[in-house]
DNA sequence: ATTGACCATGTAGTGCACAACATCGTTTAT
DNA sequence: ATAAACGATGTTGTGCACTACATGGTCAAT
């Protein structure tokens, strides 16, 4: 069992973030001590916060994680990020696109040349 | 001379951008009409608009833009879509590390192991 | 017993770039 | 003359995911 302090430094996430987290029900603590309130949590909570850590970076929305975490059965963990490869794929595309038309910009000199 | 409506059809910007943009002093009216207070732009305006165009979505911010636009000479125009490119290449570069962490995440199957 | 570190709660603020809304005056077409 | 369309201003809201702050209780070590 593990208190904010030392759970937040295991994963990497604020304090500020586990309490929003405990907030929106994404990750709860597993123990809340009747007397003080304070909030515990244990070596499964820090699965969990590791597969977070990662969905987060793999660009997650809070709702989309939710949707995990709320999925006890993790059956649509892949079906997921394999959505949200697909978008970042998308993305890569996307920003390919506007580097191109960077180099257009260059080539063509747009918005300068036929000034006035 | 062109009013908000008419040269919002024209440069695809909203007639509330062009009041924001107004407001901050990225693109302001050419003439203001002393007796109704209408806003009015040029021929020059559109050009800059159509620059400011390109620069949204060659993802400069408000602040960025107000650097290019404050330069009389645009001397340093070409610099910051250099630099520009190279964020957008390197952030090109951050999500195909991404991508393959998505990767190596479906073959060690992180997160959903050793589980209790 | 005291002090400093730790924890809790509630509320407000952040950044970005507008969008939306309410209210009012003006112009244009009939 | 009238009514719709257009314009202006000021203020608030949006989305996302926290972060910061103020305040107060609690714990650990001396």
């Amino acid at each position: 069992m593990y208190k904010v302090s030392e759970f937040s430094n295991m994963t990497g996430l604020s304090k500020e973030t586990m309490r929003y987290y405990a907030d929106i029900g994404l990750l709860e603590p597993v123990y809340i001590d009747p007397h003080n309130k304070y909030r515990y949590y244990d070596n499964n909570s820090y699965l969990v916060a590791r597969l977070l850590v990662y969905l987060r970076r793999f660009n997650f929305t809070i709702q989309e994680m939710l949707a995990v975490v709320n999925d006890e059965s993790f059956d649509n963990l892949e079906r997921l990020i394999r959505e949200k490869k697909r978008n970042l794929e998308a993305e890569v595309t996307r920003l390919q696109g506007i580097i191109e038309e960077m180099d257009d910009f260059f080539e063509l000199g747009i918005g300068d040349e036929q000034n006035d």
